[in-house]
DNA sequence: TACTATTTAATTTTT
DNA sequence: TTAAATAGTA
């Protein structure tokens, strides 16, 4: 056997991993250390020289993109199809299980998957159904407790109220919101994995069975995996198995939505026999990025520890630009990028990195000044789509009359004449008799009802039922078409007004396209129509599909994980913004922004710039801010400042209202005070000025005091010292 | 029922 | 600032 393909272009540390012996490892694995390789290599080791079967692997990725990027790098590498080789998410291969498994998990056969914005909405219907006040339940905040103990694998029950009401009443939200996703065979994404892993946890024969097929199981990106996925993996491995896990504690950025680093240590404590190996030599970024980047995190105390070195050289020196404001940044920002351009470089070699989302629309609006093109990630996805969504939901019905997410989405979808009063009196029925919206429609209509609302509900279960019968038989793409014609979706969408309605007809169209180009996996026993349901849900798609002109590319800095870029930049970098606010008081959270700093800063390969504002107009207020708190931690060897140029039309600071409000005089200017002015108070102290408002006597000041924190006072009784 | 005015709140995101 | 949700009006 020659074995010159898989291990050439591998390092030491990358060569033990992936021949080592089957037994459980732990692989830590740097930013830019080659961990997919690691990854793919390992599966093709196993296949090709351990003579494993492919059915004998399993693979976990973060992502569906990550899947099948992985399943195509190792069919290269392998020179053949890996057909029967389980790759996927969590979430995509306990969707398998479960359609495998439908009577054992305890659903329906034809159970659907609802996305967070269907939970959101069943939540929003059921606070209002409950006649709580509802001014203290943000959907929000219940549909994150709810997420939140599913991702611990809790159920209601297990639930203890602590005898604090407010947790009462979430438990019993969360309660009733089963009962709901029960009765109308809904399954979200927590519930996925829940489901999965009490199916193996209660049914031992299939566990087993499952254990005996996959010896081999693989997860990259371990670090963001949550409770509920880690017991899962554990119940699988059993005492047999062989876990073979990629992460790097360093850039787990995701323990907001569950995720556990923890789980790196669990796992060496739950499997006494691993051997830990670590890859640390980054194949991206030059030594001054990784310095940067290894000076940053140091700063962390929970780590594993280690140290990121390079063969590449130095390099350029990281470059930082302090901005006046959001505008300068972005004005800064694009200079630069029209030089990388204009020097032959690839635009797309070149991203725009921020905090949040919001921070998008002034770079991007600099951008289109500058005539430069870009793509922003993220973003709705097609799957997402309002038009398409509410096509889904025909569809969904069809499949399966109880679907009560869907049923409220489109029943007066285009209108017919079913209002909210008509709504409320089959949510009535439906709760006083457990049934699904889909019964108690029937029963509304045929009971005493105004004649109009009870013809408009027949008009509508007909409408249903003679789609369901019109469409059987036919093949998918067909009935998809059928259903956005037959629904009146398109002469809905075609009255509206602009070219929104154009684009949603268009989509509507592209939605047929997509049926027809979905090939189903024939292993699976579903119907065409519940296996694309599932896929949309599962697999939102790509947000634009990529016109692959060559774009500077705009995203969030947790979007940018995993990727890397010859240019990068880093923008917004101010304490509140990044770190942001909401994680500033806490240890946890501030470390986990560095985490996020680390895999910003890691992402370049050449350049990296930095900049931060010294003002920036956020929801529409003009605040204040010290540079991030991570710029100083990076060592002053490694930095060049950029002097910003000279001749630059400073915005005058004495009118900080912003340029030419025609006829108003800036706020406070009479009085002497400006933005970001020091002043001190006799009671509260020291303290900078971050908003003015209002004129004369009923000018306000809001202040941030050293001492305690942001006051709004009332300029003419404050007495405030200028400083 | 549809449109308009007002209020409110505002990380990060994949499944 | 602005987007979205809610309340009020034609």
């Amino acid at each position: 056997m020659d074995v010159t393909p898989i291990l050439e272009s591998l390092n030491e540390a990358q060569r033990t991993a992936v021949t080592a012996p089957p037994e459980p490892l732990l692989v830590i694995a740097g930013a830019g250390s080659g961990k997919t390789r690691v990854l793919t290599h390992r599966i093709a080791w196993l296949i090709d020289v351990e003579g494993v079967s492919p059915q004998g692997l399993l693979a976990v990725t973060f992502t569906n993109k990550a899947a099948a990027e992985m399943r195509g790098r190792i069919e290269a590498l392998l020179q053949m199809p890996v057909n029967h080789l389980w790759i996927g998410t969590f979430h995509g291969l306990a969707h398998r299980l479960l359609r495998r498994h439908w009577k054992e998990a305890g659903l329906p056969q034809n159970f659907q998957i609802i996305d967070a914005d269907d939970q959101q909405r069943i939540i929003k219907r059921l606070i209002k159904s409950l006649e709580v006040d509802d001014d203290r339940w943000a959907p929000r905040e219940i549909q994150y407790f709810i997420n939140a103990q599913k991702d611990e694998g809790l159920r209601p029950q297990h639930l203890d109220d602590e005898n604090d009401p407010n947790r009462r009443q979430q438990i019993a939200f969360y309660h009733q919101y089963q009962e709901i996703c029960d009765r109308g065979g809904l399954v979200d994404f927590a519930e996925l994995l829940l489901r999965a892993h009490e199916l193996w946890r209660d049914t031992p024969e299939l566990l087993a069975q499952y254990q005996r097929r996959f010896r081999h199981l693989l997860v990259d990106e371990f670090q963001d995996t949550n409770a509920i996925q880690y017991a899962w993996l554990r119940l699988l491995a059993g005492k047999e198995g062989v876990p073979f896990v990629v992460g790097d504690d360093d850039q787990s950025i995701y323990r907001w939505r569950g995720a556990r680093v923890e789980h790196i240590q669990q796992f060496q404590k739950d499997f006494s026999g691993a051997s830990v190996v670590k890859l640390e030599q980054n194949y991206r970024s030059t030594e001054t990025i990784l310095d940067a980047a290894n000076a940053v995190i140091r700063n962390n105390t929970a780590r594993l520890g280690k140290n990121l070195w390079t063969e590449g050289g130095q390099g350029e020196p990281v470059r930082i630009y302090s901005a006046y404001n959001e505008r300068d940044e972005a004005e800064f920002v694009i200079g630069k990028l029209r030089t990388w351009s204009e020097q032959g470089n690839a635009r797309a070699d070149a991203a725009v990195l921020y905090r949040s989302n919001a921070q998008s629309r002034v770079l991007e609006e600099a951008l289109i000044n500058a005539r430069l093109p870009y793509r922003v990630y993220g973003g709705l996805r097609f799957f997402e789509r309002q038009e398409i969504k509410d096509a889904l939901a025909y569809l969904r019905l069809i499949s399966h009359r109880d679907d009560d997410s869907s049923f409220e989405r489109i029943v007066n979808k285009p209108t017919r004449g079913i209002g909210a009063r008509t709504l409320e009196a089959m949510r009535s029925y439906a709760r006083a008799n457990s049934c699904s919206m889909w019964r108690a429609a029937g029963a509304v209509a045929s009971n005493a009802l105004s004649g109009r609302a009870s013809s408009a509900i027949v008009v509508f279960l007909n409408l249903i039922e003679r789609m369901a019968r019109d469409t059987d038989g036919l093949d998918l793409h067909e009935q998809v078409d059928h259903v956005i014609q037959a629904s009146g979706l398109i002469e809905f969408f075609r009255k509206e007004k602009g070219e929104r309605g154009e684009t949603r007809i268009e989509n509507l169209e592209e939605l047929v396209s997509a049926a027809k180009g979905f090939e189903p996996d024939p292993a699976e026993e579903m119907s065409h129509l519940d296996a694309f349901l599932s896929h949309a849900a599962l697999e939102a798609g790509e947000g634009q599909a990529d016109a692959w002109e060559d774009c500077v590319q705009l995203m969030t800095m947790h979007s940018a994980k995993g990727l890397e870029f010859p240019l990068v930049f880093m923008c917004g970098m101010e304490d509140g913004l990044f770190p942001h606010q909401r994680s500033i008081a806490d240890p946890n959270g501030l470390e986990e922004e560095r985490r996020l700093c680390y895999v910003g800063i890691t992402r370049a390969k050449e350049s990296l710039y930095i900049t931060h504002a010294e003002q920036r107009r956020l929801h529409g207020m003009d605040s204040f801010a010290q540079a991030s708190r991570f710029i100083a931690e990076i060592p002053d060897e490694l930095v060049e400042e950029i002097r910003p140029r000279v001749q630059v039309s400073r915005p005058v600071h004495s009118a900080p209202g912003r340029r030419g409000r025609a006829g108003s005089v800036a706020p406070g200017a009479e009085l002497g005070v400006r933005l970001g002015q020091r002043v001190r108070h006799g009671k509260f102290g020291d303290g900078v000025i971050l908003n003015c408002s209002g004129q004369g006597a009923h000018a306000q000041v809001e202040v941030n005091f050293e001492s305690v924190g942001t006051k709004i006072l009332v300029l003419a009784y404050a007495n405030l010292d200028l400083m």
